[in-house]
DNA sequence: GCCTAACGCCTTTTT
DNA sequence: GGCGTTAGGC
């Protein structure tokens, strides 16, 4: 037997063992979400419940795998049978079943981001649309529209006069490429993630007989990160948890960071009212940082202007101040960011060390640093395994071997052969389509190399299993690959590698086909020790012993265009709160004085940002870079802080009033109204910071980045 | 008609 | 470094 209750809090007991209706747990950041989860997981089992019965959804599939996997441990016995995943990969695995007894949707093949956008353009340029006009937007601006509106359930039209109103002019045209796009789908037996959700909802809505019994068999439904799924989700949740089906969600509206993507927020906050007599959970003890991390993670949040109900607390009260380091560059910045490492290094293992950012090309140059110094790293985010181009070469002959009418499959496998694109490729797939043997032996006639593929993918179908297949595809294409990718196919050799292990644990084509789209595992796990490169949004639900943040200025962190949209910024404020709260003991976040652009090839000066701004300047040790590459003590946290008071008795903690060094000015105060000034030898520069309590620093072209005293500057 | 190479433009987050 | 457009070749 487990014993609950010397191993968990009382509010995450309550959690665990409650019974009988619907539950809803607003869990903060560290707070032992996923322990409570587990310890759920654990509990209906050791209960009695048939592991079959139970449904785990999550925002990953590495997510429910490791939660099921932890209970199992605990129990002692095996969860097997019970299903874990994603929405989508779920939904997935219940169309196929439904189309294995003839119904549903009729094509099963799941189209990634990239393949949807071949389409969108097919439907535009099929239409004639955008001819010539070079404003008209592009694929992967119409495809993120389209998806979109179907996503936030909103015409159109509507979304982009609430999004995008630059595009209003084209919203008619672009309702017509969304039309001619459902139909090309449809028409070639593709889905795209948005339709295997609505589709599992057509299905379960007019398939009585299926809903009843995916309801029978799952009546423990648990749905993690419940903040961030989107209309369709909720609704699917409902109609499989029925009337009296058991459903716990999981979330923390001050972690939503998916509005992008259509979550929504009121899923959350209004799910009492969906699941009438829900129990609500709150915990807000966090077991994860150190009260000066936390200190500047409240900070962050308590300026939101939706304003959240809670306030973490923890008894670690003693910690490491969070430092901010001022880098003279982004491209600097990289060098200082190695160094830190290294020095947290002595205290950590490397995988308990991240560097995250905004956006997956941020780390670039920190990339090139960590190669050159021979510091193993892995990245998340960004490029998915899944998309670089040789996999998705090795996916494209996979999915002929499947099906050869497959037109977006053979515009990549032949796109090593001269003289054929993509008209002839579309022909291709229609005539095998349609076993125009005639028409097709004529083509491969024509062209040695196209007869050669045609063969290839031939005797491939002849092979049995899976394995074989695999293995024969990576064989025939590594010397496609060489030729493709002279200059790096070292570095992607050992991608088709990776590639091979995940195969290595599928036995059947389709299965390894969907996975890969939908949620694509990442290859062996890390036998190395290996620093962690990742964007906000991947880093969600992990924690590190020391983080890193880079780039926390202006147009990188918040994003160039949120900055005028208040909701936007909303979420980016949010997406701060999220990254900052990933630490346990060590928080260090840089801010370049100046970003590379790349477009006009010089250096620009950049604003702190407005998220570090919000935080007392007493909360922070701040560092800046020197000339001479070192770094120089700016300021330190005033010892006269006192950590928050960790509630006594109080049952719900709910709002601390804290105690904010309320008189200390934020860093970089002033900054608000910088403009330009000008000095007696450098001439005129402009103002990139207010350096309290006198100086500023300033940029003059041609001379660079300096200090100087308020006296000896004249403000224009 | 179809394909390729060359040139100018702007970079978000993910199932 | 990728996308869309355009000019020019087969």
């Amino acid at each position: 037997m487990i014993d609950y209750e010397q191993l968990l809090n009382e509010r995450q007991l309550e959690a665990v063992r409650h019974e009988g209706g619907p539950l809803l747990v607003i869990a903060g950041a560290g707070s032992g979400k996923t322990r409570t989860i587990v310890f759920r997981l654990a509990r209906l089992v050791e209960g009695g419940v048939d592991p079959e019965r139970i449904l785990l959804l999550t925002f990953t599939r590495k997510a429910s795998a490791e939660m099921l996997s932890r209970a199992e441990t605990l129990l002692g016995s095996s969860l097997r049978r019970a299903v874990g995943g994603t929405f989508h990969s779920f939904a997935f695995a219940q169309l196929r079943r439904l189309a294995a007894l003839g119904q549903g949707p009729a094509g099963l093949t799941v189209i990634d981001k990239a393949d949807a956008e071949d389409i969108t353009r097919m439907a535009k340029e099929e239409l004639g649309l955008g001819k010539g006009d070079k404003s008209f937007p592009k694929k992967s601006t119409l495809q993120e529209i389209i998806s979109k509106s179907r996503n936030k359930e909103l015409e159109l039209p509507d979304l982009v006069g609430r999004e995008a109103v630059h595009l209003l002019p084209y919203a008619e045209d672009m309702g017509k490429i969304a039309e001619r796009y459902q139909k090309l789908k449809a028409g070639n037996g593709l889905l795209d993630y948005d339709d295997l959700l609505f589709e599992l909802e057509k299905a379960l809505t007019e398939h009585q007989e299926f809903r009843d019994r995916l309801r029978e068999r799952f009546r423990q439904i648990m749905v993690d990160e419940y903040q961030d799924t989107n209309k369709v989700q909720a609704r699917l949740v409902r109609l499989l948890a029925g009337e009296d089906g058991e459903v716990m969600a999981v979330g923390d509206d001050a972690q939503s960071i998916y509005a992008f993507r259509g979550a929504d927020v009121a899923n959350i906050l209004g799910f009492p009212k969906i699941f009438p007599g829900a129990k609500v959970v709150r915990l807000e003890r966090n077991y994860r940082s150190t009260q000066p991390i936390l200190d500047v993670s409240n900070a962050i949040l308590a300026e939101a202007k939706e304003k959240f109900d809670k306030r973490l607390y923890t008894e670690r009260t003693e910690g490491e101040t969070p430092r901010l380091i001022r880098t003279m560059s982004d491209v600097s910045q990289a060098g200082r960011v190695l160094e830190r490492i290294r020095e947290l290094r002595r205290t950590y293992p490397l995988h308990e060390i991240a560097v995250l950012f905004r956006a997956g090309y941020q780390s670039y140059p920190l990339e090139l640093a960590l190669t050159k110094a021979g510091l193993p790293f892995r990245k998340y985010g960004g490029v998915r395994f899944h998309e670089a181009a040789h996999v998705k070469d090795v996916l494209a002959f996979l999915r002929l071997v499947r099906n050869p009418g497959d037109a977006l499959a053979w515009r990549r496998a032949a796109a090593h052969i001269k003289g054929v694109g993509e008209k002839t490729c579309g022909k291709i797939a229609l005539e095998s389509l349609q076993g125009d043997e005639k028409a097709l032996t004529k083509r491969r006639r024509k062209t040695p190399q196209l007869d050669e593929l045609f063969s290839e993918l031939d005797a491939i179908r002849g092979l049995k299993d899976f394995q074989a297949k695999l293995s024969r595809v990576i064989g025939f294409y590594q010397p496609i690959m060489v030729q493709m990718f002279p200059d790096d196919y070292p570095r992607r050799q050992a991608g088709l590698e990776e590639l091979a292990q995940i195969g290595a644990a599928y036995k059947d084509l389709d299965d390894f086909l969907a996975d890969l789209v939908l949620d694509p595992e990442e290859g062996e796990s890390h036998p190395e020790d290996e620093l962690v490169l990742t964007t906000v949004h991947s880093a969600k639900g992990l924690e590190f012993s020391a983080v890193l943040l880079i780039d926390l200025v202006e147009e990188r962190f918040p994003m160039k265009r949120a900055l005028d949209r208040p909701d936007d910024m909303e979420e980016e404020r949010r997406l701060m709160y999220v990254a900052c709260t990933r630490a346990k003991d060590s928080l260090t976040m840089f801010a370049p004085e100046c970003l590379w652009n790349r477009f006009k090839s010089m250096s620009e000066p950049a604003r702190l940002s407005p998220f570090v701004r919000d935080v007392p300047y007493a909360s922070l040790d701040v560092y800046r870079e020197t000339i001479g590459g070192g770094l120089a003590r700016e300021s330190g946290r005033t010892p006269t802080i006192k950590p928050l008071a960790p509630p006594s008795a109080d049952p719900d903690p709910g709002i601390e009033p804290g105690i904010q060094p309320a008189a200390s000015p934020a860093i970089g105060q002033g900054n608000k109204d910088l403009g330009m000034c000008r000095h007696r030898i450098f001439g005129p520069g402009k103002i990139v910071a207010f350096l309290p309590p006198n100086k500023y620093q300033v940029n003059f072209p041609g001379f660079g980045l300096k200090v100087i005293i308020e006296d000896y500057l004249e403000m224009l």
